[in-house]
DNA sequence: GATGTATGAATGAACG
DNA sequence: CGTTCATTCATACATC
């Protein structure tokens, strides 16, 4: 049993409103921590990029200690899961399913074998041992699955990644004024 | 859509070295693996070529399957993330920065290892060492391929080039060789 | 307190 | 190569 210290956690910022033990062995967000990423991300916002994430980061630090990993981190999560559950969110008219385990979601029938798409680099290895033909990927990609308005959102983070000037976001907030500012620091 | 479809595991993959979670998809390097492409990233190697990359696979499957992308894939990864690291490595400007944190330096990769302690009934047959003999070497692989100059190492593998063990090498131990040996078959 | 769930963290694989 | 996707491991938290 790791007692994990003593005092040594001293969680500087005081904001952890619903948290309990607050021991760091991992980032543990605040409420607040978590609203502005879930803002940023129903804004639409995804994959953010370094200085984005410099930036997120250095704002939530205000209510406690994050890392820039951190961030990275959680908006890689949260798009896989968004993704994730939605694909596993047919119909809904009735839970049946329930999915008892959505981890064990491993509906992509194993293509271990032969995945690697012919890569120039990798080329070199398609003669391993034994004869791997690696299937011609004709169109791997089964992409484009906007369920529910989140394409718009998309647009306009567009528009801000590209420009990061952080004084042109006009259009972004439409829903929540705060989002705006939040979105400012972007 | 063929999602929840759990006919699908087919899990054709033949024995795995013993890893836990080897369903059947990708790689799972075993701690010997790791070992080695760690000793040959820290000794220098980046950017393996494709003999290199050949002979790295061919001795690491002693310890296991592996091919001669996974080692391509992971000296990829390594480097790109040795870079990654470096560049995130901050975002909390709140205190001090070298709190509890652990070092999220690029070799926390040794916890696949022992996992199961918690509540992981799974069979965890132990896979204790087997003893492998060396398969067949017989020159061909080794064959004495010059390594570019990694740093001090060059001296070593002049001498090791010099020694030319081929069919003689069930004299070295491979369970732990020292480094200049592990270099050898490059 | 054991079991299940939500989620942070890690990394293999792959894309552009 | 840098970046992104996919899958898995580890752990905090919730529930009984």
């Amino acid at each position: 049993m790791e007692m994990e210290g003593e005092a040594g956690v001293v969680m500087s910022g005081g904001f952890n409103a619903g948290r309990v033990g607050v021991k760091c062995g991992r980032w543990n967000p605040t409420t607040e921590q978590v609203k502005v990423l879930m803002d940023l991300f129903r804004a639409g916002l995804r994959t953010p990029s370094t200085e984005q994430i410099q930036r997120i980061s250095n704002h939530l630090s205000y209510f406690g200690k994050v890392e820039s990993k951190n961030v990275f981190y959680w908006f890689q999560n949260h798009k896989a899961r968004e993704r994730h559950h939605k694909k596993r969110r047919r119909g809904s008219s009735s839970d049946e399913e329930a999915e008892t385990e959505h981890k064990f979601v491993i509906s992509p029938d194993c293509k271990r074998e032969a995945k690697l798409n012919h890569r120039s680099v990798l080329s070199n290895f398609a003669k391993e041992e034994e004869q791997i033909t690696w299937p011609e990927r004709t169109g791997r990609d089964i992409e484009t699955l906007e369920l529910f308005p989140l394409k718009a959102y998309d647009l306009e983070m567009e528009k801000v990644r590209c420009t990061r000037t952080t004084t042109e976001i006009k259009e972004i907030s439409i829903f929540n004024p705060p989002l705006e500012l939040r979105l400012s620091f972007l």
